[in-house]
DNA sequence: GGGCATCAAACTGCATGCAATTGCAGCGCT
DNA sequence: AGCGCTGCAATTGCATGCAGTTTGATGCCC
């Protein structure tokens, strides 16, 4: 076989990366639901590589938040507590007024062109499944934080708007998303007409209440929320022989 | 409190997170400077273990920010661009008033005794290295983020304090430190008393100084610039031939 | 039938081996 | 001397193999 020159897109083509994309992408549209196992030889027969590698590109997603790793387990996509799943939506509404305000009144009209025509993407998607609406909006909000040209920006808002991704599909109802795309068209507005305190005030409002829609109740879910009860009772664990909780569970 | 965090996203106990540490420890410490090469084989000799943990262990740390992987080059230590630095810290300052807006008046006596008792030790470390300084600082605003029990807050005030550790071993002079004790004191009492406005503010003066002190100016750096001003030029590399840019160094 | 020991299959943890790429020293040319 | 070329050592990219651990299915005993 002749050495295939890795001719991809921008940044590292190597295999690694494609099959992080992969996956982020699948969990994002939420065909991977938290806690789906990711047994590193299916991901590798299925990408056409070798363990290593997947297991190399397992570690960054766990890096990302995105997937959970325990020792000698099989990986599984992450499931954030509601409490984290807070957090991480406190965490986004910081770092996304910070970016609309370092973009207020600095967008070209290039970049306000393809914001809106991203939004009326949105639009159109509507009548699509769930998922790729959901995957839409998060993608506006990457593209707004790739605008401030800060790598380390858009690295935070993207971990952080995948995590908040994965907590849609474990604590959100069939929600609508019309409002978000108002709000977002809003906020291009404001960017656009340089309204600094508007636009950060706009986004704060847009993100509160898509987690405030997501996050309906902090009441105990269905039986997946055994892991997150037990989890801060881990520690007896680390060594590496489990209690075995015997009949734990009643219920 | 008995009640430790133990991050559960981070594995806490095989040989890749003890590489990861040793090393994040050597980076804050300026032991490992910016651009310092990271080859997998010593890493793995030092270290007593196979490349392939190397490997995963540099895969990681690129994760977060603080190492460079190119493909076919050997691993470096980060060298943040100016406005990379900046940027860090402008993310850094939103970060941790977020910390201490969550921690205002919430902090039991025991914190407190140990907040105060960690700025001790950066009073008796005076006399020592600028390494353990900086170090010791870093810990006081990590300390302080660990006390929100927000996980994910911590991993990211950790890797963004740790990226501004880097910028400092690259753009700052031999500085003082003392002012910085200082303000973490002043920190401490306003969280203790519960003023909540009065203590994001002072967090956000206190980074904001030490940016300014450590970030000294935008002008040119030496040799080394050439390699962030290219930067932007790399996408004509991304196939894989190097253009070579045939003698472009005029001027 | 329900609980418990047992064992094989599945899976991870890690080292090693081989091919491909890079970087650099040395050489020749102008 | 300066510049480009060539070939070898250093180094990475990746697959595979083996050992240890977990999982879950089976059979046994009550």
């Amino acid at each position: 076989m002749a050495a295939r020159p890795t001719s991809k897109t921008s940044e590292s083509s190597d295999k690694v990366s494609v099959i992080c994309r992969a996956l982020r992408r699948a969990i994002i549209e939420q065909a991977l639901e938290p806690g789906a196992k990711l047994p590193e030889d299916s991901l590798g027969e299925r990408f056409g590589v070798s363990r290593t590698i997947a297991r190399y590109a397992l570690g960054q997603l766990a890096a990302e938040g995105l997937v959970e790793l325990r020792r000698n387990r099989i990986a599984v996509v992450a499931t954030p507590s509601w409490q984290e799943a807070r957090d991480a939506f406190d965490i986004r509404i910081e770092l996304e007024r910070l970016v609309v305000r370092q973009l207020a009144g600095k967008l070209t009209k290039a970049q306000i062109a393809e914001l809106n025509a991203h939004v009326d993407a949105e639009d159109g998607a509507r009548g699509g499944t769930d998922a790729v609406s959901i995957r839409l909006a998060t993608e506006f909000h990457i593209l707004l934080a790739q605008m401030t040209n800060s790598p380390i920006l858009v690295r935070y808002v993207s971990e952080v708007a995948y995590r908040c991704c994965l907590t849609l599909s474990l604590y959100s109802r069939p929600h609508s998303t019309e409002c978000a795309i108002n709000e977002h068209r809003a906020i291009i507005s404001a960017l656009a007409k340089g309204d600094e305190a508007k636009v950060m005030d706009l986004m704060h409002h847009h993100l509160d209440s898509v987690a405030n829609r997501a996050l309906v109740a902090p009441t105990p879910q269905r039986g997946r929320d055994l892991l997150d009860i037990l989890a801060p009772y881990a520690d007896d664990i680390a060594g590496n022989r489990v209690v075995k909780l015997p009949k734990v569970a009643r219920r």
